[in-house]
RNA sequence: GGCGGGGUAGCUCAGCCUGGCAGAGCAAGCGGCUCAUAAUCGCUGUGUCGCGGGUUCAAGUCCCGCCCCCGCUACCA
């Protein structure tokens, strides 16, 4: 049977030999927002995930450190790199290292294809080699050395001499491909975003191409060449193929795994960093065509978390580990505050006391408090038991209305990862319901029995409400939002909340009256101030 | 040097495409309320919209020039 073609999104796979911090757990956590979000729209979902482990800096840090590079890489997946993914409470569907034996085998399957196809040839190469970039660098990049290095040439982007290497290479011919690559965008101008990185694509491209070796007799720790066992493939070609080999590429027709990437391949969005940018709209999709792939549908270039005012960065020390806020906000309130707070696809600055007063006021005090009220009064004024609505008034129908509204907002804005964007719709949503809340005065109306009739529509509204905002806000606060979910007592009518539509959340009336409401912990504890130095 | 992004309230930012009384949230102050997590609701903004010109009845928005920050890219050496 053919599946539906999933909704497959990527983050980049990250570098092993990287400390995590926030900057990957925020592409990661976009990601698994987005996909959480297209799950409870009811479509088939696939995302990936992973590790980037081959490459001089591993190896010798392997060699420093005593251990063979597998044993190496094996100990910071399990330590540091899969933790993470618990940490900020990803759901991935898969997790791919490149070291696995699927990636390794498809990876040798991909040049072979792409050398048949005669993009690969045989050169030399001479220059200087930046280990920190793994790359060659051309003369013109390096800059005069200062402090230790005062005198010498270094990479404008270490900081640090390089090293002057020879070696026969093996020359994927990117050059073959500027001018496809610039018809396929220019008649797929989403095919880049947001929009200032497919002008730099655009401009790149229309400089022209150079061929780029993709081979390294000098490296080890990498993949044998199928047809050279001197060389083994340059790591970002064999890093980018992941998004394909973690699918199936390549597998023998008639397989699971074949049947897979018939079903998930091309990407609908990878997830990449600015940084690298290029490697993802340039070089990826020139190595798809020379191997005859379909293209990825998009290639989203996020902005930089800015802490400080500065980039963070991860020879700089300003690298945060995630866990060090996330022990103290936890994963809902990391997962919401990165999202709401920074426009995707723009830097964005990072300080502990503008996510301290975000969770405070828009968490703890909005949504959280909402919640409290709420199933404190059916507790106290209904023994805990969802009553019956009479009929609406103008009140109850402005609510009902800005729930549908934001509900359709918030959906067209994930269409375009503006997470920001649709958080702020469902957000408006509890605003205006404590707003309400207040006007009516269901606290004035339970001291009238004559208004109890009232009283039981305005407990009923408040309480249905929430019940679509667990099911809006569970892709961005899963964790929360069960708990929510469980308050609300919804799951034993309408089943698990992940299972709940986005289309449907706006329907009115779906959580029965005789739901039993319970007020459970707070949603969102208030904390202590500056629990750790920030 | 070229291209792109940014420069708007104390802070973080929206508005600019398609000109029409300068906005939101936070923070701060005052008032209301008491169901709730010292919470919630209302009221309170004289800002050189980076600078200087221009177009227009009208410019944060369009045009020209310039300054600063960030990124991409080139060249000179």
């Amino acid at each position: 049977m053919l599946g539906e073609k999933a909704y497959y999104v990527t983050t980049p796979i990250y570098y092993v030999n990287d400390a995590p911090h926030i900057g990957h757990a925020y592409t990661t956590t976009a990601g698994d927002v987005l996909t959480r979000w297209h799950r409870q729209r009811g479509e088939k979902v696939w995302y990936l995930t992973g590790v980037d482990e081959h490459g001089t800096k591993v190896q010798r840090a392997a060699e420093a450190g005593g251990v063979t590079p597998q044993a190496w890489v094996d100990r910071l997946v399990e330590e540091s790199w899969l933790p993470v993914l618990e940490t900020v409470d990803a759901a991935n569907d898969d997790f791919i290292r490149t070291t696995d034996d699927r990636h390794v085998a498809r990876v040798q399957k991909f040049w072979e294809k792409v050398r048949d196809n005669g993009f690969v040839y045989s050169a030399p190469y001479e220059g200087p080699y930046c280990v920190g970039c793994e790359e060659f660098k051309l003369p013109g990049d390096l800059v005069d050395g200062t402090g230790e290095y005062e005198g010498q040439q270094v990479c404008p982007v270490h900081s640090r001499p390089v090293e002057q290497l020879r070696e026969d290479n093996w020359f994927f011919q990117l050059s073959a491909f500027a001018d496809r690559l610039i018809e396929h965008y220019e008649a797929h101008p989403e095919a880049v975003r947001p929009q200032s990185a497919y002008n730099e694509v655009m401009a790149f491209l229309k400089q022209g191409l150079v061929d780029i070796s993709m081979s390294r007799s000098s490296v080890d720790w990498g993949i044998p060449l199928p047809w050279d066992d001197t060389q083994v493939v340059y790591v970002w070609f064999d890093a980018l193929l992941n998004y394909a080999t973690a699918t199936g590429y390549g597998s023998e027709a008639g397989t699971d795994d074949a049947a897979r990437y018939a079903t998930t391949w091309p990407a609908n969005v990878h997830l990449v960093g600015k940084d690298i940018l290029r490697f993802h709209a340039v070089y990826w999709p020139a190595m798809l065509l020379a191997a005859g792939e379909p293209l990825p549908s998009q290639v989203f270039a996020h902005g930089w978390l800015l802490v400080g005012g500065e980039k963070m960065s991860k020879s700089k020390l300003t690298g945060i580990a995630p866990e060090d806020i996330i022990d103290h906000f936890g994963s809902d309130a990391f997962r919401y505050y990165f999202m709401r707070a920074i426009s995707f696809g723009q830097d964005g600055s990072f300080s502990w006391e503008d996510m301290s007063a975000r969770y405070t006021s828009e968490l703890a005090n909005g949504l959280g408090n909402l919640a409290s009220r709420s199933t404190a009064m059916v507790g106290k004024y209904r023994d805990g038991a969802l009553p019956e609505p009479g009929p609406l008034t103008a009140a109850e129908d402005a609510v009902v209305e800005r729930l549908a509204s934001a509900t359709t907002n918030a959906d067209a804005a994930m269409d375009e990862l503006d997470f920001s964007t649709a958080i702020g719709e469902i957000r408006s949503v509890v605003e205006l319901v404590n707003q309400y809340v207040t006007e009516v005065e269901p606290w004035v109306l339970a001291k009238d029995d004559a208004n109890a009739q009232r009283l039981d529509t305005v407990l009923y509204t408040m309480c249905e409400v929430l019940r679509a905002v667990a099911v809006l806000y569970n892709a961005v606060m899963p964790k929360a939002m069960a708990s929510l979910w469980s308050q609300l007592g919804a799951g034993e009518a309408l089943g698990d909340l992940a299972a709940q539509r986005i289309a449907d959340a706006g329907r009115w009336g779906q959580l029965p009256p005789g739901s039993t409401i319970t007020k459970g912990d707070a949603l969102f504890p208030r904390l202590p101030d500056e629990p750790t130095e920030a």
